[in-house]
DNA sequence: AATATAATTGATAATCATTATCGATAAATG
DNA sequence: CATTTATCGATAATGATTATCAATTATATT
């Protein structure tokens, strides 16, 4: 999977890629931040660095072998809180932001509050992509 | 509103924290970071420094003022790209994260597609709250 | 209205995660 | 096996956020 993906684009097979691989395969289900990987990838490749990390979990996200995962409820995005719930599309091209004004997030909340003993305080919800101006004007 | 919400939990009224609700409360719908606040609360009020932006947009969270907005594709975290999607549930008292397989993302993007034309590419989505250990065991 | 007090502020320095640089190394190709 | 060039790791640089601390000012009290 990962060599097939690696050279179809191009990309060179290296021991430090097949060990954060492994890591990231091993940890289904739990998100690790840069740090994480670093130090566990280090058990399988004892010379890796850092910067390696970084730069091969981009890679990864871009060949769509892994994924970014928001797990802080801060962000350095703000807006008043007017109590009622919307999401937001932004465009990875240009950056505009638009508001989506319908929201699962309450039948979400009541799905969690059902089914488990989780008590939702709040939540992180946006969609990325490309607004119809970017997709047009062919910037995506 | 403002004035209200300070005095009841024992914050004081500044004009600081004045201008600074008024930039938010005229740029409803407008998610903006701590560098935009401070801009256009310059206006309102030029001698703020920085690093009140910061420390009121905190406070304001904490009261409800304002919400975080999660705009930025990447985030610290990562996991293998499995396909199939998933929330997060995380405590805010552990920081245990808990997989929540039922998605309503796939429900979310099928809305966006018909009702506007806007090409997702991507999400976030996780929500925040306290796992049923920490509301046990009154950490939260 | 004047005073006391303690919260709040702003300038500055410190921190920390992430990114850029660059010479050294090693994967792929023939 | 030799060549080419992607990849690597150490280091420095960056940039956003946070901590520090003396000065200021909102509030309660007199």
């Amino acid at each position: 999977m990962l060599r097939k993906r690696l050279r179809s684009r191009g990309y060179r097979v290296t021991p430090q890629r097949e060990a954060i691989y492994d890591v990231l395969k091993d940890s289904e289900g739990k998100p690790l931040c840069p740090e994480d990987i670093y130090e566990l990838a280090l058990e399988r490749y004892p010379d890796l660095g850092l910067t390696t990390v970084y730069r091969t979990m981009e890679l990864f996200c871009e060949l769509g072998l892994a994924q970014h995962v928001h797990l802080h409820e801060d962000a350095q995005y703000y807006e008043i809180n007017t109590g009622k719930n919307h999401h937001h599309l932004v465009c990875n091209s240009c950056g505009s932001v638009e508001i989506l004004e319908a929201c699962l997030i309450d039948d979400l909340k009541k799905l969690v509050r059902d089914d488990s003993d989780f008590l939702v305080t709040s939540h992180c919800m946006s969609l990325f992509g490309y607004c119809p101006g970017c997709l047009e004007g062919g910037k995506a």
